[in-house]
DNA sequence: TAGATTTGACCTTC
DNA sequence: GAAGGTCAAATCTA
């Protein structure tokens, strides 16, 4: 398939790209006073680019290839340039052709999971798992076996920008903090990772329920706020897919340009998407399936606080099984220095 | 009143 | 046939 081939290029030629504009930042961040953690994000998120890219060209040829796999999911059937036009004037044939499409590819839809545990604020209000992208909740459905229901959500955008992203949310058995939430489908809206705040996220929606009246939720809450999560634990499966799924990780052009450390990152926390999506990309197993650690700053982690943010899911992710050629990247966060002139709203820097 | 959620029914896969 | 996934009408909420 020519399109299919095409694409890959394309992406081969975006990752090196991204990682050749990267390098360009690092060498500012070099000349200027920035911190080493600023290098050293920035020295990952090169790395990450290029193992992205060495990924495309060894699995370019295979049958199984990931890029093949997410050329062949639902999403793509649709051209993303079909308007809302096409989608209403052909609703009813459409749907039935998606239908039909979603269930023949739905084995080979990209696909991968996290395990989000959520965090407890101090108000007692459960922090919900913000991804940057707004979701509609299209089902609950009783899963054999799981003491909680699993519910379906899939793109706001949906029908607007043929957005076919979906995802499963399941409360763990195990651990009632802990949601297993499966994506499928990459997001193809341009909704995500913006800084405009998003719908509430299901996650949120179903905090909303809960607090209604789930007294569980409430001790559960009560019991876990002395024992705040540090981390979030992100498990992926299915590497190989996740490797073709956006990473919406992307600063916003706000004037960072004169605001303190403090400022910064209460922006960033304030800015649930862009923090989610900061998570997202550090813990995006893109980069060949590794598992990267990522722990917030206690900085971060008391600005949360501070704030009463019930948002302030802190991440971490396993490093078992990792097969990345990156080794262990357990890069814990200082407080971050920023460089006031650092050119976050460069062209290229965050993709 | 528009948009989101709920939930029973239906469809697909195994 | 069972289980998972999705649809869509009814209902809720801001």
């Amino acid at each position: 398939m020519d399109s299919g081939k095409s694409c890959e290029q394309k992406s081969l030629v975006n990752e090196i790209i991204e990682g050749m504009e990267l390098a360009k930042q690092l060498r500012l961040c070099l000349n200027a006073k920035s911190s080493a953690d600023t290098k050293q994000f920035l020295v990952q998120r090169i790395l990450s680019s290029y193992e992205k890219a060495l990924l495309m060209l060894k699995c370019g040829g295979s049958p199984q290839s990931p890029i093949k796999a997410i050329a062949s999911a639902p999403e793509s059937l649709m051209s993303a340039n079909e308007g809302p036009c096409c989608v209403d004037n052909n609703r009813s044939l459409q749907d039935h052709q998606d239908l039909t499409a979603v269930s023949k590819k739905r084995k080979e839809m990209a696909k991968w999971t996290e395990h989000v545990t959520r965090v407890i604020s101090e108000n007692g209000i459960e922090g919900p798992h913000e991804d940057g992208h707004s979701w509609r909740k299209y089902g609950q459905k009783d899963i054999l076996g799981a003491k909680h229901p699993r519910s379906y959500y899939r793109c706001t955008y949906r029908n607007t920008q043929s957005c076919w992203a979906t995802k499963q949310v399941q409360r763990s058995d195990e651990d009632p903090t802990v949601f297993e939430i499966t994506y499928k489908g990459k997001h193809t809206c341009s909704h995500g990772g913006s800084s405009v705040p998003p719908p509430p996220s299901p996650e949120k929606q179903e905090r909303k329920r809960h607090n209604h009246n789930n007294t569980y939720q409430q001790q559960q809450s009560q019991g876990n706020q002395m024992s705040f999560p540090t981390n979030l634990r992100v498990n992926t499966e299915n590497l190989d897919d996740r490797e073709n799924t956006t990473s919406p990780f992307s600063f916003t052009s706000s004037p960072f340009g004169s605001i303190s450390d403090d400022a910064f990152l209460s922006s960033m926390l304030d800015d649930k998407s862009l923090f989610d999506n900061f998570n997202q990309s550090l813990l995006s197993p893109a980069a060949g399936g590794s598992n990267y650690y990522f722990e917030l700053p206690s900085q971060m982690r008391n600005i949360a606080g501070n704030e009463q943010r019930s948002e302030s899911d802190i991440i971490s992710a396993n490093n078992s099984s990792t097969n990345s050629p990156i080794p262990d990247m357990d890069f814990p966060l200082e407080p971050v220095e920023l460089d006031p002139y650092f050119p976050f709203d460069s062209p290229g820097f965050f993709l």
